[in-house]
DNA sequence: GGCAAGACTCGTACAGTGTACGAATTTATT
DNA sequence: AATAAATTCGTACACTGTACGAGTCTTGCC
């Protein structure tokens, strides 16, 4: 009961005979990929159907279903598509690598940031697994030990992960903020070391992801 | 056009004149909450329907509607009264304390996989904030100084969400670890470090933690 | 040419969702 | 007893994903 594999062909070709607009060349599963993404951008989580997907795509709603298995699917098209790692640089500093995959990994997912919610529930698809063996070899390069390399590995990718959902989170919304800090100006006596330290209203995030991940970095490091 | 905070009165006291059965005792926000948690403990996210909610607990539908929002507010009541937290330990070990209070925040999530998809993007309620504020504390008393101590907060917070999310989007069913092993046997040649150090295959999710835990706790440590 | 076998599109229909609205009922107050 | 407030809930609506099967188009074979 697990996994038919529907059939699925990349087909091109077509006479324009009658309608000269080139506009709706098809349904192939990266049209249909990409539009999502796009109205993943635009409206949130939420902002994806399969109506308004088939609209934007100019076909019918059941057409759809030929290319694509069910809207899970179109999920997993739009974030594999979304997670392409163009790694640039060869290897040279472990460290600063891995800060650039990872700084790389989450700038990436927060300019999708449907993504950060949509990735944990999926299966690993090839696009992170690229980072992850990265990662690995970073690793390996700075000497940490076999035996550390994987919790390191997870370690990253937990970071990475918690801080990027959070970000995605709270969104970029002056809303929330505001209501924490609301919440913490009610509450601020009960929690006075939160309140003494401004946690919640300090709102660098790239900053604190970046200090946070020296912490990480520090403790992974091989000690001498 | 924010937000109207809707009426909502804690009332006992009916006469139980007619019948017996106290078994339904009339709605509140907590017998709604309590009940919401068990079917979301039972069928998952989307296990939990309006109409379910109330046939459980015996009303109609829209009576709900007078102590509650709409379904965002059930899932908050429902995640606030999970996340309680009960500190038993007096400060002593700032480590050690740190540690328990993550474990802690760990498994109970864990016991409700749901919390952890949800967590993210809602406000930050009181029992969250109980641990956040005991996080600072336990950190302060390590001699994490004041300018490294939020960044530490949010590394900890970060690493607890991505491993939690993580863990409970791998569910504990055997199918995702089949497919990982699956897809991993078929591409294992292009990831050969993954592959090598069988990141994938091992499943001692409580111990990784705690490793990883270790490098970050190593790396906030105040450097001598 | 004819024609059959796929590949592909899509209209209709159905069961299910959250919740707006307003009427009915119960409880509290005067 | 009368009035107001609190609480319940039936009905209705717009919207969702998708099963089903009838259509159309493209291709290869005789």
């Amino acid at each position: 009961m697990a996994d038919k594999v529907a059939g699925r062909r990349g087909r091109r070709l077509q006479g324009q005979g009658a309608e000269a607009q080139g506009n709706e060349p098809g349904l192939t599963r990266e049209r249909i990929a990409a539009t999502a993404v796009g109205m993943l951008d635009a409206n949130g989580l939420n902002g994806l159907t399969m109506r308004g997907l088939a609209e934007a795509l100019g076909s019918g709603v059941m057409s759809l279903y030929w290319h694509v298995q069910n809207k899970e699917d179109v999920f997993d098209l739009a974030l594999d598509s979304v997670l392409e790692y163009r790694g640039p640089t060869a290897l040279q500093d472990w460290r600063g690598d891995i800060v650039h995959v990872l700084e790389d990994w989450r700038a990436t997912m927060l300019r999708h940031p449907w993504s950060a919610s949509l990735l944990p529930r999926r299966a690993l698809g090839p696009n992170i697994l690229v980072r992850l063996e990265r990662l690995s070899k970073c690793l390996s390069a700075g000497g940490v030990s076999d035996t550390d390399v994987n919790a390191a590995i997870w370690s990253l990718w937990n970071y990475v992960m918690g801080a990027t959902v959070t970000r995605a989170g709270f969104g970029p919304s002056d809303e929330d903020r505001a209501a924490s800090q609301q919440r913490l100006a009610e509450l601020g006596a009960l929690y006075p070391s939160i309140e003494h330290s401004r946690l919640l209203l300090d709102d660098d995030w790239d900053g604190t992801f970046r200090r946070g991940l020296d912490f990480l970095l520090d403790g992974i490091a091989p000690k001498r």
